[in-house]
Formats: structure tokens, C-alpha cells, sequence
DNA sequence: AGCACGCCGACT
DNA sequence: GTCGGCGTGCTC
């Protein structure tokens, strides 16, 4: 037998298929999907994924044997190699890159290169060595010429050896665990038989005796006895019992008990979409529902209600959901309806609970899985429902390699499994809403929110003409009389600052004004280096102006502000206010997220501020005032969605205010009071949102009406990277003239990573079939020319452009 | 990627 | 002659 294995070796030249011979005592062990150590070259050992199994080569030279199966289950199901191999292909990367980010960290091989010494009795030898058996190579310091020299010295004659080493770091968490072997009269009996001052033992016994619910861990019944280890060691000595190790796995949260199903009553709206879901699970079929629900329209309810029947038609569910949103109370939301079928899959946890979490689905245990962008990947068989909530979010696309998006994987599943697909969201992507309208997707709407609550009212305060509180140009005085209003009433505030600060866009303080692109109607970024703005699409440079080419204002500055320095005038203007501060500062260390909110919601601070992720999810019932610094921040990043964006923050936000019985408001302070993302997003109007966005993409040539894809080429060497890059678009222009648009090439805007220089060409396209072969030739073409460290990376329907 | 091999100049 | 530096090519 032969296994054809993708080894794991991240580069161009090895992403392909590799063969090794089984040897005859592991041909029932392997399967497709093993992970298996190869020998690779002359001396290396990697790991790899056995991706079929066949019986004839085509292969001239001698085939190697493969040298060992790792697990006993194989931790790739058929489908997701299946998955590898599309995936890969679709974005441009290697599969073994695919392969590992689909499996948990712990997965991941350890290589070791180890001395060790061939002969005893050498002086040298001994000189290295020491007292030691091995030597670990990372260990040895390569300034440290002697040693280096000795080793190759040792090394030539073989006197030493270096050996390569593959090492798993998946832990098992195992505990010793206590079961009884004689009956309680014999027991009885060696009670009898204790001397009378053993009382450790006394207790044990007893127990023993009269508790026979075993096996108990050893850890517990060393707590709930108060007796030692040792006394245990004694008793197994002894034969009374014996201990035994059992595997347990590291659980992320306890679980509740209560299985609380509190069956609200679900309003019409929602039980025709439950309907069509339900119907569309137990069919079979690979339909794709888009679910656009207001704020407050209970989507959470039904998503629940769906899963429990496709639990019911024995087929297993996954749930995506934003990594801010995945708060315990939702987990436990989630854990209460369904318990340990439940697998959750997070950033939050440790290596260890993250691939005990994975294993219980791979065991087919978890039937529920509940997680973020890479739990898309997780193993589960005979799927029937893929959720994904708040779908237009941008962390479902992962922003470095692998650059995929949970949703394209989510839809290939989908087809693959014929299972169906949701996805929801109060403000839908336009690439999303727009196959709606196309019948792509079928469109669900729920429009009336569960607890007949009414939207909060909205009000824009117009930053060109508002009088400011205090020093400073950032909080004008009827937000801060509204927020000390609340404070008296002690009720809460949320402050939404939209982004961290940082000077990189121009706007004029006295008429709004955003310095933009003249040809690609985006705004002009900063170039620190240069002195110049410049676009990061076209790559149109202009000078710095001096004052407001709109109304000759000298008013026009760079435009940033920090949460910090809102903090601080906050504290100046209303003293007796207590602040919490949550960004990317003070949310670094583990659990400090959570930490934060809890003292929210203990109403241990009147206002919360904090930037967009304080946007998403929260619900304290003791908020009644949503303010938004600036709601021009990203409407004036250089992005195409930036309106958008801004348009799914602020509903979001507004979402915030009023959720229980008080009634919310919310200010919004904007240079820009009359954009329709402002305006549309005043009155919680997303359908009209959707047709005048369209219309802008459609002038401006952009999603969802173009594909896009772009295309960076790296180098050290500048120069090089800059001519690769117009090579790359004369190519383009030649092949694909008329049919393509292209922006650029283009320094990117940060130009140089890490001793590497990034031009970039964006194209833009209809249908193109050839476009993605082709694609794939000019990577392959850039690779030969690997003299100058040239790299292409291609992001398909990128979301950052930087 | 990361290994060995081979060719070349520098030093015992 | 021997040692180490770097460019090249291959990995079932």
C-alpha cells in the first residue's frame, strides 16, 4: 500500500503530493486523514497527512517507507481533506498551510535536532557532552566558535551524530482514579485488622465500606476525606482498591446543570423562518438563508430552535459568531439549551482545552459546536446546519495567511454535506444582501422586535456648528449635559470612540471636509516618510495642504483622538463620574475583557468607553445613553466599504441603549450629518441603506457588483518588488485586457515589513473564469525568480487594503 | 523550508 | 592539504 502524504513543509516547491510505502503492521492503521512522521531529504523527518491511499506509483525512484502513525484516530475527516485541497486552490496558499490551521495548535509538530555522541571513550567527545546524554542544537550558541567547530570536527569523523527529532505536543490530561476490588465484609475484616492509631486509614476504610459509589478520582477523594496520598498508596498496597488512569478532558467552562428549555414564545415572524430553516435541514438540501433581523428581533431564538431539530434529525450544527460576542453568558446561553453536546471553540482558551474541545467533536461527543472564525473548521460529521451570526462582520475573514473567509468555507460545507446554511445579521454585507436579491439566497426578514420595545431615538449633533465642552474639540456640550444627566440618575453610559487614534486621514474642523482621491473617491492616507498623501488604491500622491481646499479654512488638521485623552477631558468635565476604559490597552492581558464588563454590569462605573468593541453584544439593562464620539472616523478611512462600516456601527451601537424597560437614547456626533450612512443609520433603515450603497458601488466599480482580488509583491530589494509588480500588470493587461480593471501598483501603505518592501495591484472583475488560473501562473512565474527573496501573495476579496 | 553538496578562497 | 562560507538543487 502507498500513501500519498502532503508533508509539512510550507513552500512552493513541496506543496504537492508526496509517496511513501505503509509498511505491513500499520496497513490497518493508516487512513485517509492520518498523521503520520516521513522521512523527507536525506536526513529530515517531518510530519505529514496521509491524503489517499493507493496501491500503484508512477514514481521512478525507490519509495521510502513512512516511519509512524501518530493518532489512532486520524484528525482530518475525508471531508475536510477535501476541503484542503479547494480551499487551497481558492486563496492561493499552500495546502499544508490549509491543513494546520484546520486543526488545533497542540497538533502542530515540535522538531528537535539532538546530538548524541556515537563513542564512549573520547576526550573531545566527553569535553562536549559533559554529563549529559544529548545535546539540544537550539541550545548551542552559534557565536561560540570552538564548540562549533568541535561539533563539525566530531561530527565529520563520526564520532557524534545529530538526530531529528518529531515530536507531538498533544497532551492527554489524565487523573488516577480509585475503583474498590474487595466486598465490604472483606473489608470489614481489615478494618478489624487496623491498628488502633491508624486513623488516616480508619477513615478510608469506612468510606469504602459504605459508599460504594466508585470510581471516584483520587484528587476528590483526597478532598472529601481530607486524607494524603500516601494513605492511598498505602491502600492499593494493601489491595483494597485500585487506581487506575483515566483521561478527562480540560472543559472551558462548567457546565450548568439546568437544561432550562424556557420555550418563549416565538412571534409569527419568526416561526416562518424557523419553518423554512427546519424544512430546508430535514430535506437536505444546501440552501443558504440570509436572516436579516433589526436589533432586539430575537435571531439568537431561532437559530437556537434550529439547532434543536437538527439535533432531532440526528445530524450535528455549527455556530460561528463574532470572537468579541463569544462572552460566557452567550456560551452559557447556548450550554443551557443543549449541555454537553455543546463543544465551544475560541481564542479564550488554553492549547489544552481547545484540542480537548476538538476531540469531543471529532469523537462525534459534540454535536453542537459554538465558536469563532476557525471553528468553521471544526471536524463534525453529518452536518446539517451552518450558522453564521452577524455575517457582514470583518473577522470572519482571517487577515493573514491563510486568508480565507469563515463564509466561503461555510458555503463549501454547505454544498458538500447538503446541509443548510443561515446567515445573520441586523445590517447584512452588500455582497450577502445582494444574492438575496438575486435569489442566490433566500431572504428571511424579521422586522419587529420581540420585546415590543420601540428603537431608541437617535440624534445627530452636527459637529460643525455644536459648542464644545472644555478645552479640547472633541465632546460638545449636550453629550456632556446628557451624560451628567444619567450619572445624577445613575443610570449608565456607553462612549463609543470609533478607532484607536492615529493621524493619518485630513479633515477640516470648519467644514467637514475629508481630503479624498480625485480619482477613486477615497481618502488620502498620510505617509509619514514621504511627506505626501497618498491613495492607497490608484497610488495618486499630492502635497500636504495648508488650509481647507473646500472653504480655505486653515482649520484642516490630521485627524486622530484617543480613547486616553477622552478619558482624561471626561475626568476634567465631570468629576464625579467613574469611567471604564476598554481598548486594545487595557483588554491585552487574558480575561481583562470580561473583567471589565462584569464591573459594568455590578454598575461599579457610569460610563463605559471604550472603541468598536464595546459596539457588539453588550446588554445592561441599566444603560440608557449610547454616545459616539465621532461617527466620521470610518467613514473617512480609505476603504470602499467605509460607509458601510459606519452604517453597522452605529445601528449596532444604537442597539445598546434601552434594552430592558428604560427607554435609550443615543447622540451621535458626526462632521458629516447629512451622509446617508448617518442618516439611514438614524432611523435603523437598512433596506434603503442597502439601495443607495449599491448605487455608489456601482459607480464606482466596486463589490458587490466587481470581484476583487489583490495582488502584493514583496521584495528586499525595493526596485525589484516595484517592477515585479508593473510586470505583473502589463501580463494582466495583456491577457485579460478589457475584461479586468486594475488599480495601481502601489507602495502599500505601511511599505515596509520587516526589511520587505509591498507594492500592490487591485484588480477588478466580473466573471473571470481564466482570471484564477492565470493568477496562479504569475505566482508560480514571480516564484523562479526567487534570487531576490520576490514573493506574490494574492488576498481574494480582500477587506484590508494595507 | 531546510538540508547536503560542491565549489572556492583563506589559513595551517 | 583542511576548514568554513555561500550558492544551488532536491525532497517520494
Amino acid at each position: 500500500m502507498i500513501a500519498q502524504v502532503v508533508v509539512d513543509v510550507a513552500a512552493k516547491q513541496t506543496d504537492r503530493l508526496f509517496e511513501y510505502l505503509v509498511p505491513h503492521i500499520l496497513e490497518n492503521d493508516v487512513q485517509v486523514g492520518s498523521r503520520v512522521v516521513v522521512p523527507f531529504g536525506k536526513s529530515r523527518k517531518v510530519q505529514g497527512f496521509v491524503i489517499s491511499l493507493v496501491d500503484e506509483t508512477d514514481y521512478e525512484g525507490q519509495l521510502k517507507e513512512l516511519l509512524m502513525i501518530v493518532d489512532e484516530l486520524p484528525p482530518l475527516t475525508p471531508e475536510l481533506v477535501d476541503l484542503s485541497a479547494w480551499l487551497s486552490q481558492y486563496i492561493f496558499s499552500y495546502r499544508i498551510t490549509i491543513l494546520k490551521t484546520m486543526l488545533p495548535s497542540v497538533l502542530r509538530a515540535n522538531y528537535r535536532k539532538i546530538l548524541v555522541p556515537l563513542v564512549k571513550d573520547d576526550l573531545e567527545v566527553r569535553q562536549l557532552f559533559g554529563e549529559k546524554q544529548e545535546i539540544d542544537l537550539a541550545e548551542i550558541d552559534d557565536q561560540d566558535s570552538t564548540i562549533i567547530a568541535s561539533i563539525n570536527r566530531l561530527l565529520r569523523v563520526d564520532k557524534i551524530k545529530i538526530e531529528y527529532l518529531v515530536e507531538s505536543r498533544a497532551k492527554v490530561k489524565e487523573i488516577s482514579e480509585i475503583t474498590a476490588v474487595k466486598s465490604s465484609g472483606e473489608l470489614r475484616v481489615e478494618l478489624e485488622k487496623l491498628r488502633a492509631n491508624a486513623h488516616q486509614q480508619q477513615k478510608l476504610l469506612n468510606f469504602l465500606i459504605t459508599e460504594p459509589k466508585l470510581p471516584l478520582s483520587q484528587t476528590e477523594l483526597e478532598q472529601q476525606l481530607a486524607i494524603s496520598g500516601a494513605t492511598i498508596k498505602v491502600a492499593a498496597d494493601k489491595g483494597w482498591l485500585t487506581r487506575s488512569k483515566a483521561e478527562v478532558y480540560r472543559r472551558p467552562i462548567t457546565t450548568q446543570t439546568n437544561k432550562n428549555r424556557n420555550d418563549l414564545v416565538l412571534l409569527p415572524e419568526q416561526v416562518q423562518a424557523l419553518e423554512q430553516i427546519t424544512t430546508s435541514v430535514n430535506a437536505d438540501t444546501a440552501t443558504t438563508f440570509l436572516l436579516e433581523g433589526v436589533t432586539g428581533s430575537g435571531k439568537t431564538e431561532v437559530y437556537l430552535h434550529a439547532i434543536a431539530n437538527t439535533l432531532d434529525e440526528g445530524k450535528t450544527a455549527l455556530m460561528l459568531v463574532p470572537e468579541i460576542s463569544l462572552t460566557p453568558q452567550m456560551v452559557r446561553q447556548v450550554q443551557a439549551r443543549f449541555g454537553d453536546a455543546v463543544a465551544v471553540l475560541h481564542s479564550g482558551l488554553s492549547e489544552g482545552e481547545k484540542y480537548d474541545e476538538w476531540r469531543r467533536i471529532r469523537r462525534n461527543e459534540a454535536k453542537v459546536v459554538v465558536g469563532a472564525r476557525s471553528a468553521i473548521f471544526a471536524p463534525l460529521q453529518n452536518l446539517g446546519l451552518i450558522i453564521i451570526d452577524e455575517e457582514h462582520e470583518s473577522s470572519y475573514k482571517q487577515d493573514d495567511t491563510p486568508r480565507y473567509h469563515a463564509r466561503d468555507v461555510a458555503f463549501w460545507r454547505s454544498d458538500y454535506n447538503k446541509a443548510t446554511l443561515v446567515l445573520g445579521s441586523a445590517t447584512p454585507s452588500l455582497e450577502s444582501r445582494a444574492r438575496a436579491s438575486k435569489n442566490v439566497y433566500q431572504l428571511l426578514t424579521l422586522t419587529k422586535r420581540t420585546n415590543q420595545q420601540s428603537l431608541p431615538t437617535v440624534k445627530i449633533l452636527d459637529l460643525k456648528e455644536a459648542k464644545f465642552a472644555g478645552e479640547q474639540f472633541d465632546l460638545t456640550q449636550e453629550l456632556v449635559d446628557a451624560i451628567k444627566t444619567r450619572v445624577q440618575r445613575k443610570e449608565q453610559t456607553i462612549l463609543l470612540l470609533n478607532r484607536r487614534g492615529f493621524s493619518s486621514f485630513m479633515l477640516c474642523r470648519s467644514c467637514g471636509f475629508v481630503l479624498k482621491c480625485p480619482n477613486c473617491d477615497i481618502s488620502l492616507t498620510y505617509h509619514k516618510s514621504t511627506n505626501q498623501m497618498k491613495c492607497h488604491y490608484c497610488g495618486h500622491t499630492e502635497a500636504v495642504p495648508t488650509s481647507c481646499p473646500n472653504c480655505h479654512s486653515d482649520e484642516i488638521r490630521f485627524y486622530g483622538t484617543g480613547t486616553q485623552k477622552i478619558e482624561e477631558e471626561l475626568g476634567k468635565l465631570i468629576p464625579q463620574a467613574r469611567i471604564l476604559r476598554m481598548d486594545v490597552d487595557t483588554t491585552r492581558k487574558k480575561g481583562s475583557y470580561e473583567r471589565i464588563l462584569n464591573a459594568f454590569g455590578r454598575n461599579e462605573a457610569d460610563i463605559l468607553l471604550g472603541t468598536q468593541m464595546i459596539a457588539k453584544g453588550l446588554d445592561f439593562s441599566n444603560v440608557t445613553l449610547v454616545g459616539v464620539i465621532n461617527a466620521d472616523t470610518a467613514l473617512s478611512f480609505p476603504d470602499f466599504r467605509s460607509a458601510e462600516k459606519t452604517f453597522q456601527l452605529l445601528t449596532q451601537v444604537s442597539g445598546r441603549a434601552g434594552r430592558a424597560a428604560l427607554k435609550g437614547s443615543v447622540l451621535v456626533q458626526t462632521y458629516n450629518p447629512e451622509h446617508y450612512a448617518i442618516v439611514l443609520a438614524q432611523s435603523q433603515d437598512y433596506e434603503r441603506f442597502y439601495h443607495q450603497e449599491m448605487q455608489v458601488r456601482h459607480q464606482g466599480n466596486y463589490p458587490p457588483y466587481f470581484f476583487t482580488s489583490l495582488i502584493s509583491v514583496s521584495s528586499k530589494n525595493e526596485q525589484n518588488a516595484a517592477k515585479e509588480a508593473f510586470i505583473i500588470k502589463r501580463k494582466l493587461m495583456r491577457e485579460l485586457n478589457g475584461r479586468v480593471l486594475i488599480l495601481g501598483p502601489t507602495p502599500s501603505a505601511v511599505s515596509k515589513i520587516k526589511q520587505h518592501y509591498f507594492y500592490q495591484i487591485l484588480v477588478k472583475y466580473k466573471r473571470e473564469p481564466e482570471l484564477n488560473a492565470f493568477l496562479h501562473e504569475i505566482q508560480d512565474a514571480a516564484q523562479t525568480q526567487k534570487k531576490y527573496g520576490l514573493n506574490i501573495y494574492i488576498d481574494r476579496e480582500p477587506d484590508k487594503f494595507m
